[in-house]
DNA sequence: AAAGTAACCTGCCCGC
DNA sequence: TGCGGGCAGGTTACTT
């Protein structure tokens, strides 16, 4: 599910409603999804505290604590983090059986850990402490530091697909297969290219394409596709389906060319291709 | 270095 | 109606 946008979508949202809020209890449903601590570890050292700040590393979430400690989660394919305020018991459609962590506030608010498929990971660490799957992340595709100079180094001399590439969270982090195939699409490069095989105004129409897919996606509070599974945190969906304009049209025609797309699987993941636009 | 496969999970959809 | 296969916004380990 989650990629950038998304992250960046439940990001916003929670600093709107948890930031300085006590902790006063938490509820551990599936004590796997907690990585790094026992589940009695975990409680003790989150009941208490508040979040000061929440950032956001490609899908990572990070809530920095006043205790020094940071509460990381990784939504995986399926996790959602949902708000409910004071005595809201529920919201529509989630059921309650993928309820797997609850924390709840001073004013009797809280937020829920959902997730159908449990592929979710949930850390608390020391601030400073280093999660190595963190360390590894490659560069913010929207960090003003990442430049088009920097994107062309990266790729340049590459022997491998660029879709692959794109989507390799140590290179640039945040871009999933959503993201990857409307990005490509935009560019009008085909996904199998292999990134040294890239001219320099190629790289350019792709380093903006990626830029302005995800902007834009943000902008709408990120992709919910038909099955709904993908909520903000008052849990209602984002509105970028109506913008996506190849990714999950099977048996779709291309918006630019009215060709039928083509479906192909790149490292097993769904990859849709107009072959009269990309090249 | 790159690409394929399977694994981790549950649920839904489709064809037989 | 039911069953099996395939597929789903991700990541990792292991194999070719």
């Amino acid at each position: 599910m989650p990629e950038l946008p998304e992250v960046e979508t439940i990001r916003r949202g929670l600093e709107k409603e948890v930031l300085h809020k006590r902790i006063i209890d938490v509820q551990i449903n599936l004590p796997r999804l907690i990585k790094n601590l026992t589940e009695n570890q975990f409680k003790t050292r989150l009941t208490g505290s508040f979040i000061k700040t929440i950032k956001r590393r490609g899908k990572y979430l990070l809530c920095l604590l006043n205790t020094k400690d940071c509460l990381i989660f990784h939504l995986g394919m399926s996790g959602l983090l949902l708000y409910l305020g004071k005595d809201m018991r529920t919201i529509p459609k989630i059921k309650e059986k993928h309820n797997h962590l609850s924390i709840s506030f001073e004013d009797a608010s809280k937020i829920i850990y959902n997730d159908v498929r449990q592929f979710g990971k949930i850390w608390l660490i020391r601030e400073g402490e280093k999660l190595p799957a963190i360390e590894s992340l490659g560069w913010e595709p929207l960090d003003d530091k990442f430049t088009f100079q920097i994107f062309f180094d990266l790729f340049r001399n590459k022997k491998g697909g660029i879709k692959s590439q794109l989507m390799n969270q140590k290179y640039i982090t945040g871009v999933g297969n959503i993201y990857a195939n409307e990005a490509l699409f935009q560019a009008g490069i085909h996904p199998q290219r292999k990134s040294d095989s890239l001219t320099d105004q190629e790289l350019q129409k792709l380093y903006f394409a990626i830029k302005d897919t995800l902007k834009r996606a943000i902008l709408c509070d990120g992709t919910t596709m038909a099955d709904e599974s993908y909520r903000n945190i008052w849990g209602k969906p984002g509105n970028f389906a109506e913008h996506i304009l190849i990714y999950g049209k099977k048996n779709g025609h291309c918006p630019i060319c009215g060709n039928p797309l083509s479906l192909i699987r790149i490292e097993n993941r769904s990859t849709f291709v107009c072959t009269a636009c990309q090249k």
